[in-house]
DNA sequence: CGTGATTCGATTGTATACATATATTGACCC
DNA sequence: GGGTCAATATATGTATACAATCGAATCACG
């Protein structure tokens, strides 16, 4: 029956009961809701996120495609445990991916989008400096848009749904909270040389900025990684991984 | 022990009603059963596999991260409809990200995997010269399996899921079917000079050999791609799109 | 007491019925 | 005659019922 859902994550039930599974589940994946390696059973997150299993199954497998969740046939999905090859593996892929993208920006962007990522650059600058998590959000949410208004403006579609997919920029936005006022200033500033490179129409350049701003994105997260007291549970031990945990220290 | 049968990808009928919706939903793609563009009734789809609509929502969504379908929110799935921008997108990320596998593979891949990159690329040559369809088969085959293996030697797992869900090699591998002999010769000694590469540990040289083993495909196949007499309806309008009517010269 | 097969429970896989949203088509008004 | 609005039809979105399968605990037997 209609069961009003009484239980309180999210309402936002009059619409897309499968963009609410999907969001749900991978909040609770991220926040730690269900640890690394756990085995998620559908009816059980069904009702917790108060849809149905249908829906539930979609959002299972559309994690699983971007690399979540683990799926064994006949037995269920796993949240899958990241180490720190993962880790590594997705910087460099983003390095390589987003490089390429800020490459072919250069050559394709629109002045209206040259614009727009000077606006985003501009306006990352204009909060600094943070001085509390709001603030912090709102550089993130710059972040964001910045990173994806590159993929765009590259024209290379598939090669941004696969930034996309991959991670779909957690990492990077969430990595955010823990930097340093100087790191978060040094972030910005690579953003501002990327319009520069991008506006002049020197694709190498841009090319380099990116790949470097990333490189140094991922220094800094293992940095933070290898150094956080994650309840004493080393990476490959069972207990909860170290990104979830990481990732977990910001709201979503 | 468990005497279920194993995987013998023989008959698809009783087991698996999803992964029947997967491979036959994407062989009616490839082999213009749904032309470019066209609207994914999931119920006609579904008799015509013969399943119900579950397996094959679930087979649309799949289908969709890896980019042979595009889905509206409350409108349904369409096929997708190619251009010689994406075609060239595609190699162009293949080039990077296999490149980037055969790399790491110089550096991570035990002496099994050398053997094992040995002997297909052996196997390849020992088919040589091609005389009849079958043998093109066998090839694609090798190159297939060589290709796969490269990616698997890196230890590079999201780099590999994503060159495989971004487009799943079908495109390198019924390029084969338009290759001369000459060409087919070629990509096959540089599959020995990409092992002889791996297997003396040099990351920048298998990495150069792979980038340009990929990209040769890539002109080869754009200019396959330009001549093709497909009933002549050029690539952007309407009808069927270049890239499936070539595959559907080749059987799935 | 240990090892093995067998039954039972729980969970995923599949099908179908129902709800909802969108597109189309027809009629009516301007 | 054309345009807009509304009603209807079709397809997707969601929920639930049923079937198949896997894992585990139990019981029998050596």
């Amino acid at each position: 029956m209609a069961l009003s859902d009484a239980n309180s994550t999210g309402p936002a039930s009059k619409v897309r009961a499968t963009e609410t599974a999907y969001r749900g589940l991978r909040a609770l994946i991220v926040n730690g809701g269900f640890p690394a390696g756990a085995h998620l059973r559908e009816e059980r997150v069904a009702s917790r996120l108060g849809v149905s299993r249908t829906p539930v199954r979609e959002a299972i497998r559309r994690l699983a495609a971007e690399g979540w969740v683990r799926i064994v046939p006949n037995q269920g999905a796993y949240v899958y445990e990241w180490s720190k090859h993962d880790v590594e593996e997705v910087f460099a892929l983003r390095a390589m991916l987003e490089g390429h993208a800020a490459e072919c920006a250069a050559r394709n962007a629109t002045t209206t989008q040259i614009d727009e990522l000077f606006q985003l650059s501009q306006g990352a600058s204009a909060v600094l400096p943070a001085k509390n998590v709001e603030d912090v959000e709102r550089i993130a949410e710059f972040n964001d848009r910045f990173h994806k208004l590159v993929l765009e403006a590259s024209g290379q579609r598939r090669t941004a749904a696969a930034v996309f997919h991959l991670v779909e920029l957690p990492i990077t936005l969430r990595n955010f909270h823990q930097f340093t006022a100087a790191e978060m200033e040094r972030s910005i500033s690579q953003h501002h040389a990327i319009v520069d490179a991008i506006a002049a129409g020197d694709a190498q350049w841009a090319g380099a900025i990116m790949r470097a701003h990333v490189l140094g994105g991922k220094a800094l997260f293992i940095e933070r990684m290898e150094t956080a007291p994650t309840e004493d549970t080393p990476m490959k031990s069972g207990g909860a991984n170290v990104l979830n945990t990481i990732l977990a220290q910001s709201e979503m």
